[in-house]
DNA sequence: AGCTAATCGAGACGGTACGTCGCGTCTTTCG
DNA sequence: CGAAAGACGCGACGTACCGTCTCGATTAGCT
């Protein structure tokens, strides 16, 4: 069917993990494509053969890098929220913040960059969104704010502690969040 | 006192003018120093001995942003807040996203960066910081939530905007913002 | 054989033409690199991945001047040796000065470079040292001294004068150094 | 008198000895102006007011060198000549070589560099050139050559062997280079 | 079995920018 | 007025990186 010698399939593999490497250690612009190649034992041919630019190969490793993560509503707002939000709360905690932090340089200065962190991180979003529509629905959220003003105030103050003020993020604030999105626990009084 | 000839003080204004102009037009990679000394009428050299690298310049550059900001309490927290929170939209807004994004890499890799950063930001947090604790002691805010994580509600999300998922940051998004946080005007009713 | 791609042949014609032209225009220091590679329409990178240094690169040019000199003994050896020493002279003289000097103190500095100098005059020495030998079995020249010695007195004079007092070296000088070291032509008197 | 400051006498002598140590450590291209100074703890302002360049600095440097050599000419010229070319041998061989070719290299480039080596050799060549004189008027010496020629084909060789040939120079290598110059001697036969 | 087509490794190449070094000039303050 | 200190302009050097290219060697399917 089709001729020519077959693709490598151990390639990809390979690079996307060199790539993993570099990427952690110096960042977006620490990441030379020479040097992928080299730490894969691959031409640099081979390489641009299959991602057109060094922002299409970490367009690729982060796309890699998505998880599926399970999550099951529960039904209990709260609850479904605090579960979400420690998940993503707790993504961003595991890799180092130079790597957030160029990811996010990078998405904006190449789009195609930003597409596919946004992609990344969709799933959890569209989850969070839905648990925060059901909710309102049920008039356990006020009614006052649209949702996705609530999703923003929910997972916005992540990315803020971690780039800007570099704050602590443990499970105390991830509640104290919930808290303040959700108002005041009825069960609890 | 000081010995040597001093140093020209047109130079700094000259040179971070033009690398602001630089960085407007093709964002921190765009940005080439030759041509800042160049377009600055400064050798590079010169250029070299204030600031000793590209990064270090363009934080510069920022930091050189910082402008006072005149700021009045009315007394109304709603139309405070919105003021504050619309001043840092507009801030954010006026330079090219890289340059934010460039910056918060910037700040994560190197702790002195990150200071300089925060300090950019101080005046302004500290008065919405003052306004939400003022608007909680006059019970005009639901007291379940800190202070902190309302500031972190009320300005995360900028950043969480401009940084991660794109969306636009009009003065409508800041109305529902302040909106969300503060609950439903009660004179509006 | 050879794995990837193929150095450009025309490459190092080129550069090094461009790099005798500079030479000739403002000696050693007013050689540059960036001008060569400019005027041999190559890229400087290209440049240095075959010479390591300027330096190495005016060593090239001044082994590229070797020429074969055709040299067929007549049997005279005051024909012979004005013909050869002419020939040495001549050469000195084509090239500048600094040429020579900044080579001399290249050779001193790096072992390989005098190599490589001393291979540049092998041949014409030789020839020189053969015809002494000769005239000085056949008795046409006195034996009390060595024929390394006189070949040192036949050619050093023209570097000391080029290196160290600056005068002239023309023909009647050439003659007369020939002239000196034969002693008096028999067939003139 | 004279208004102002007076100069400070002792900047000279640390100025040339910096110079010097400099020379020796990395020839006339790794004497580097700023380093001089700082290592003669002198303002570079200071050094350029005496020496108006680099080329200057290391003219007068050269000129400090001028020893006056005793000599008194014995009216044997076997006895003279060896002394007074052992002398200039010797004097070749207590400095790197890297420092004769240096500052011969700087010669061609420099004119002035050029006229101080040669005045630095002037008084022992005119001494040489004196006794050949001599010599050839009492008819020790062959006079089918010119004394200038002469006095070529004894120091020339030196330079020659120093800077092309590499090959020693040794006591015995002057003897030849007279011998061979005046001739066996005839009170040995 | 031979031809054809695609892949891979290896490295040359052009272009652009970076940061450093050196020279010689200048502008200050201090003695 | 000399000296110290250091800023400044200019120009060159050598390095790093990206993305393209040109090879030879390999590995398949197709005729």
């Amino acid at each position: 069917m089709v001729r020519g010698r077959p693709r490598d399939t151990g390639v990809e593999a390979r690079v996307l993990e060199a790539a993993m490497a570099e990427m952690r250690a110096g960042g977006y612009d620490g990441l030379s494509v020479d040097r992928v190649a080299d730490r894969a034992g691959v031409a640099k041919t081979t390489l641009y053969r299959r991602w057109p630019s060094k922002a299409e190969l970490v367009v690729a490793m982060i796309t890699g890098l998505r998880a599926a993560v399970p999550f099951e509503p529960s039904g209990d707002p709260r609850r479904d929220l605090t579960e979400l939000v420690t998940g993503i709360a707790t993504t961003l905690s595991a890799v180092p913040t130079t790597l957030i932090a160029d990811l996010a340089a990078a998405a904006a200065r190449e789009p195609r960059v930003g597409e596919s962190v946004r992609a990344l991180w969709a799933e959890r979003h569209a989850a969070v969104t839905a648990v925060i529509g059901q909710a309102q629905a049920d008039g356990l959220v006020p009614g006052h704010a649209s949702p996705a003003v609530l999703v923003d105030q929910l997972v916005g103050p992540l990315y803020y502690r971690l780039l800007v003020t570099g704050e602590p993020i443990d499970s105390a604030y991830v509640r104290e969040l919930v808290h303040s999105t959700l108002g005041p626990d009825p069960e609890k009084s």
